[in-house]
DNA sequence: TAATTATGTATAAGATTCTTATGTATATTT
DNA sequence: AAATATACATAAGAATCTTATACATAATTA
């Protein structure tokens, strides 16, 4: 019953950004659940980002505790899914977010 | 006797990058000291960017322990400085993490 | 068919990092 | 004389993440 993820040591400069991963991808994708970001971040980092279940559902239910994201739940083969999504709140504040992450790089670029 | 710093509140996003950023700036400069290195940040992005003390000196203590940083004290107008620079060891790192940098913010612009 | 892996969500304990507040001290500016 | 700038330091609390664990169903593999 071990639950075998080989651990993958995640570059501390993800540590913040959670949130905003998470913003980004649902501006992209309209509506996602919490495995399915997951496996997103890990197929689009080629598995050099792996999310951990731990810093992903509390991030989850704190943004939706702020009104950033609205849930929706479904049953898919008889398992739960929650289907998140940004609120109005939600994609004014992703517009800030994307714009904090440009500056963010710019400066780490230019430090 | 307040200490007026008007508290800058500083995105997310660079939790996890200080470490990054003083050992690039060491790279670049060869030696700095922890006042000079705030100054720096704050210069180069343009106030964006305010490291506090009490994360900054830890971090700056923690490296040096780790063997990645060497320090230096001297006395300037009769006021102390202690003056970083990167051992062998923290070169190498060095590269590491600008390697790690790249990727992250490849990664985190392609999400 | 029994065991494992994949899918799916959840929380708690501990570690790490950062913010905020405070402390000490000298030099410079107002 | 008071405030600001320079310069270091640490402690308490907050926030975030890792690690471990828990429950449950579906699909795959031995």
């Amino acid at each position: 019953m071990p639950r075998n993820d080989k651990k993958m040591k995640n570059s501390q400069l993800y540590k913040g950004s959670l949130n905003t991963i998470i913003m980004k991808l649902l501006e992209e994708n309209g509506k996602m659940y919490g495995y399915e970001i997951t496996q997103k971040v890990k197929a689009i980092t080629q598995g050099e980002l792996n999310i951990t279940e731990g810093a992903l559902y509390p991030a989850l239910h704190k943004l939706e505790a702020e009104g950033i994201l609205d849930v929706e739940i479904e049953k898919v083969d008889n398992r739960m899914r929650k289907y998140y999504k940004l609120t109005e709140k939600g994609t004014t504040e992703t517009v800030n977010r994307l714009s904090e992450l440009e500056d963010f790089i710019r400066n780490m670029q230019s430090l």
